[in-house]
RNA sequence: GUGGCCGUAGCUCAGUUAGGCAGAGCACCUGGUUGUGGUCCAGGAUGUCGCGGGUUCAAAUCCCGUCGGCCACCCCA
């Protein structure tokens, strides 16, 4: 009988224990920032109705769907996001919730496409939204929000990077390109890679006119501190009421994250942000690690004020962000932030003699009980080899019984960072060990 | 989806140009006397060379296919 060769499917990963137990953690410290907004949790199906994801993000995602027949042939797709079956859930649900409505909402999401590092077909994607107001307020919130979570996350150096869709929309206007809208951004956004030449050259392959050019560029080109940029706005983009609503929109956003107590360089403004899926329709963010800033955006977001409309005749205008996971993990890894040791229990005990089994089980509970991570080495091998195995293993005290502790009613407490260890009665292994975590953390 | 590079021990890789017994470092295991890890010393085990096929007396090496990874385009978390 032949074997079946273990494998996964490219773009689908396992997690091993160092990766998992990261993740974790930033799962829980994403969920209690949030949570300090008000979001509370929401879930959704993995499968939805084709329908209901086909043409709602962009061209690119409806290719990258899985999209297939259940066995009772209903069309169904796989979600892409956790955007898009908001809005259906939001239409579902709004009777009951009422609005504004604000959740968050952690899983995965699939996106059939080719894999590059921190790019993957599965992937996780915890996002937090606001539902059902068109107060800019929310605007601002969802920046400090991602604000927080990444000086929550310890991630020191990260910038925001925001911009609204309506000033690049009112040049467009004011230079009559609307129809080319898509074109101009796709050329706009390779600035930093081709540029200005570069895009020069492309927007005219398209057919744009060399002053059309210039003001594009012009605008795109602006650099320097987020008020600078500000006012030389009006005199690029124009007065037209789209381009008055992104000056205003951004001029606001930007008083709040003042007011909100946020660094200033940490939230910049940037012109030259305005891709993004096709659901987006004024505050567009990014946010990029300062360290690694080709692996991407790891949480990008923006207002959707008519996704919702897709569903419901109700109006239920949006805005979130969608932290990335697995390209989070994958910075956090070549950043050496991931704690190999932090996947092991903080006690180690050592199975000292075969024939203690039930006393070494009892004290193990015991230890639990008082509110420790406890574990129990699971064979009577020599103490040397278990001894080693905590080292390896990351374990920071060991506590060691062995016959001669079990008859005088004590034990040994090993500091497995040093050398030292100490002689405690048993009753007091406890506390102790909660006094010597305690210190050393 | 298109194009390029890559896949050898648990890990990082050498060996592929020019076919000729599958290697190194780290990790692992045992020992350095009876109950104590990280250093040191001695010894040891380890491979469907990603998978399948072809060429050849002989394939890790050359050819074809396939799976997976990385990079660029594209797009994005």
């Amino acid at each position: 009988m032949s074997i079946i060769q273990p494998r996964t499917l490219k773009g689908f990963r396992d997690q091993l224990p160092a990766t998992m137990t990261a993740r974790e953690q930033v799962i829980e410290t994403a969920r209690r920032v949030y949570r300090s907004f008000g979001f509370t949790p929401i879930d959704t199906p993995a499968l939805e109705y084709s329908e209901i994801l086909f043409g709602k993000g962009s061209d690119e995602t409806d290719k990258q769907m899985y999209r297939f027949e259940d066995n009772g042939g209903r069309d169904v797709a796989m979600r892409f996001d956790l955007t898009v079956p908001l809005a259906r859930f939001i239409a579902q649900h709004v009777g009951k919730l009422g609005t504004p409505f604000k959740r968050y909402h952690v899983g995965p999401v699939w996106r059939g496409e080719n894999t590059q590092r921190g790019r993957y077909r599965e992937f996780t994607q915890f996002d937090f939204d606001t539902i059902g107001t068109e107060s800019l307020v929310a605007d601002v919130e969802t920046l400090v929000v991602v604000h927080d979570l990444f000086a929550a996350l310890d991630i020191s150096e990260f910038v925001v990077h925001f911009n609204s869709r309506d000033l690049l929309n009112g040049l467009l206007e004011k230079l009559s390109l609307e129809t080319e809208s898509e074109a101009v951004l796709r050329s706009l956004d390779k600035l930093a890679k081709i540029g200005a030449d570069g895009v020069r050259s492309e927007l005219r392959d398209g057919g744009a006119s060399d002053g059309q050019v210039d003001e594009i560029l012009a605008l795109a080109g602006l650099g320097g501190a987020n008020d600078e940029i500000v006012a030389s706005l009006p005199a690029i983009v124009g007065d037209s009421d789209t381009a008055r609503r992104g000056i205003g929109a951004i001029t606001t956003v930007l008083e709040g994250v003042r007011a909100s107590g946020v660094i200033e360089k940490r939230v910049k403004l940037d012109v030259s942000i305005a891709r993004g899926l096709a659901y987006y329709t004024g505050t567009v963010f990014e946010t990029f690690l300062t360290a690694l800033p080709d692996i991407g955006s790891v949480c990008s977001g923006g207002r959707y004020d008519d996704l919702a409309s897709l569903y419901t005749k109700q109006r239920l205008p949006g805005i979130g962000g969608s932290l990335g996971l697995d390209r989070l993990i994958a910075a956090m890894e070549e950043l050496g932030k991931i704690d190999e040791r932090a996947a092991t229990a903080q006690v180690f005990v050592p199975l000292f003699s075969s024939d203690r089994v039930s006393d070494y089980l009892r004290l193990s509970e015991e230890l639990r009980s008082a509110g420790l991570s406890v574990e129990l080495y699971p064979e009577g091998r020599k103490l040397g080899a278990q001894m080693k195995y905590a080292d390896r293993r990351g374990h920071r005290l060991a506590v060691i019984v062995g016959d001669a502790e079990w008859e005088a009613g004590t034990a040994q407490i090993k500091k497995l960072d040093t050398t030292e260890s100490e002689e405690v009665a048993y009753a007091d292994v406890a506390a102790r060990c909660h006094a010597l975590l305690g210190a050393e953390a």
